[in-house]
DNA sequence: CGGGACTTTGATATTTCTCAAACAATGTGG
DNA sequence: CCACATTGTTTGAGAAATATCAAAGTCCCG
């Protein structure tokens, strides 16, 4: 007997959340509360538009966004990947303006944040949740700054991994990536051939099993070993 | 008859909190007063260092940092460049840790940055210097993924100008840039014999004058033009 | 004046891109 | 449930951008 996708997703995001601050009473209430009013939103929709005012901060339940930047000559930046559990356009100014546009990849479900002044936990959690932003953007400038096509994807696939596991939606280095390789190609700045052959030889060497968007990482520790890649507490204390 | 220097240092970085929020007279004389007490700090040493407690949040006075990230196997990323009015280890948290190293690239002055709590328009300030400290990185994402050499110097050069004429620091197009052709390869994900061999191509079709570490943009617009760079604006209203 | 830190140059190697076409999977209307 | 259209993946061959290595040149400091 399934719960109710609404209450399955809500529960998700209370997960990540806990996680992220330990939340109160109050906390996870607002939390549920606001899940209850959640939209559909179809994929490619655009969640909020570089340069035009954020009339609300939305929080995932499910489903995938990218926030993307384009150059005028068409060539495309997928600037990062927003998860379950994600909140997408915080902004503690009044009549702030968007960074970047965020597009749906799936179709997802999100809803209003609640406001961070419910509860301290809730603020705290908003706090973390800016600082694990900010920690996957400086991730992304080191692969696209030192590291090779083979070392961007797979270093890629484990923050994701990891990310997901943090939302508890990823079980024993098991993901499925609802993104095309041209996607990957727009986050890593390589072309989709390059991430094909790269995948390819990946898949070859035995560091990733599964076959088109199914990825299996079988050790993530000796992936992440091989690239040098350090574990990410979840934790700041 | 010049000003002490922390005079005249504390009265830049006012000058840009000031665009930044529009400062209350609380906020100047907090600002003023913070300078008053300042530090000098010596080229090399860290100003934060990775996964250490941030001990208190800094205002550069004057003088050149970077936050920095090493891998494994010595290969350095500049995640991006901290000038005089940034402000260095701004975080939300009671113990909150340092997500990147910092350095200073120069001999700076310091201060410890005056509590939010103090002034409105100070906290305004910060959270609007926050939202500035994303949008570089998101700019730096975009250089590293999707410009290649020519466009990363041009953009990343133009950024530099916009921030320094924002702090009061440069002056029609003329910027000097404290740094060496191996850090700003660093920051943009080439080598340095690279860069050198695309800043003389610059210097060659008229981009760009000067020499050395002078740098002299005569015609910023045109420059911004022939890559496509988006004018930034200062203000979010 | 000597030494260290930067910059510049040349020759060659490697990675990644480009273009073009074939192939596979997926979804939609009839 | 088919047939077609669309979207995404795979392959090959050749081209371009950038890296590597090594050495020479320049500049500045003490």
């Amino acid at each position: 007997m399934a719960l109710p996708r609404s209450e399955l997703a809500a529960t998700l995001a209370t997960v990540r959340f806990d996680k992220l601050a330990t939340l109160d009473a109050a906390g996870k209430a607002a939390l549920q509360q606001a899940a209850r009013r959640s939209r559909r939103i179809q994929r490619k929709r655009e969640l909020l538009t570089e340069n035009e005012e954020i009339p609300e901060t939305l929080l995932i339940l499910s489903g995938w966004a990218m926030r993307i930047r384009l150059l005028e000559d068409g060539r495309r930046q997928v600037l990062g990947f927003l998860l379950p559990g994600d909140l997408v356009g915080l902004s503690y100014l009044e009549s702030a303006v968007a960074s970047t546009t965020v597009v749906a990849v799936t179709d997802m479900d999100i809803c209003t944040a609640p406001h961070p002044s419910i509860s301290p936990s809730l603020a705290r959690g908003y706090e973390t949740g800016r600082m694990f932003e900010e920690t996957y953007l400086l991730a992304q400038i080191t692969r696209l700054g030192r590291m090779n096509a083979h070392e961007r994807i797979t270093d890629l696939l484990l923050e994701l991994l990891d990310r997901l596991e943090l939302a508890g939606l990823a079980l024993r280095g098991r993901l499925e990536i609802p993104i095309t390789q041209e996607l990957i190609a727009d986050a890593l700045g390589l072309t989709s051939v390059h991430v094909n052959r790269t995948l390819q030889a990946l898949r070859r060497d035995g560091s990733l099993e599964g076959k088109g968007r199914d990825f299996i990482v079988s050790n993530p520790d000796a992936l992440r070993q091989s690239i040098g890649r350090r574990t990410v507490r979840v934790m700041a204390a």
